[in-house]
DNA sequence: ACACTGACCTGCGAGC
DNA sequence: TGCTCGCAGGTCAGTG
């Protein structure tokens, strides 16, 4: 599951990988994943050099020399850098065949994941209503506290929620109510301003942390290219059976339709 | 407007 | 052993 940690690995490991690499050709094998006309974006693609890489939210910004592409890895999507004699598996949808007879190909086991293309000069600062980088100083105390005026949802949805800030999923989710020692079903109405310093910080701290680490390896999802994150065995919660801290039995429960990890003890 | 649910997909593991 | 079923989760459309 790629979180930010996970997709600025990505976007950074690919950034030095194929930096100004020219795209000879791009071929879709499952037309679903492009949300433009396949045939367009194959054409347009086509002479493209890969120029700048860019993140925002859990988005992967490329930005070629005439238009941008914008990659969305939902659940399981991954990039992988192979020669174009290797072969195939049938889970990679989308090849782009580059000039060093490298391929980029991208791999998605449940086809959740998305490409579309924009305007090269396209600013990306409030697409789709994505709300501040978690790492900005923007997501502060102050921004927290404002967002969550006259809502009640659980703190878990308001951290999921890419319009409160842009970047969050499951994992980070969990391990950020953990380390501010907050239970996820607790609701935003009912917390206090240092809990949402702590929020502001803490966010900060364990997303740092993680990429510093190249992001989560857990269940089915490996970064491009080989990378492997180290940040799982830093996990306190999630996916784990006992609290890190205390020993207690972790509780799992279903929070916004996901599942959620905390320490009944240590989490209030 | 807010909050919740199901659909999108496939593979995997539990349980019978 | 072999089958079915539920679950995993990011986003969005649809519903209450």
């Amino acid at each position: 599951m790629p979180e930010l940690p996970e997709v600025e690995t990505v976007v950074r490991t690919l950034e030095k990988q194929i930096k100004d690499e020219e795209i000879l050709a791009v071929h879709v094998r499952y037309p679903k994943m492009i949300e433009d006309d396949v045939d367009t974006f194959e054409k347009t693609l086509a002479h493209e050099h890969f120029r700048r890489f860019e993140r925002r939210g859990k988005y992967l910004i490329f930005r070629m020399d005439h238009v941008t592409l914008v990659a969305h890895l939902r659940m399981e999507g991954r990039f992988y850098l192979q020669k174009d004699d290797d072969a195939l598996n049938r889970h990679m949808h989308v090849i782009f065949q580059l000039k060093d007879h490298r391929q980029l190909r991208y791999q998605d086991t449940r086809k959740f994941g998305r490409m579309k293309l924009f305007p090269l000069d396209y600013d990306f600062t409030h697409f789709k209503n994505l709300g501040p980088e978690p790492l900005s100083d923007a997501f502060n105390a102050d921004y927290i506290h404002a967002y969550r005026s006259g809502r009640s949802e659980p703190l878990k949805s308001l951290l999921l929620d890419q319009c409160f800030t842009a970047g969050i999923g499951n994992i980070y989710a969990d391990e950020i109510l953990a380390a501010c020692g907050l239970r996820p079903g607790r609701s935003c109405r009912r917390i206090t301003r240092k809990d949402e310093e702590h929020i502001a910080s803490k966010t900060k701290r364990i997303l740092q942390a993680a990429i510093k680490a190249g992001g989560t390896t857990i269940r089915t999802y490996t970064s491009s290219l080989g990378v492997k994150g180290t940040y799982q065995s830093a996990c306190t919660v999630h996916s784990q059976k006992v609290c890190a801290r205390c020993g207690s039995e972790i509780h799992v429960k279903t929070i916004g339709g996901r599942s959620s990890y905390y320490c009944p003890h240590c989490q209030k």
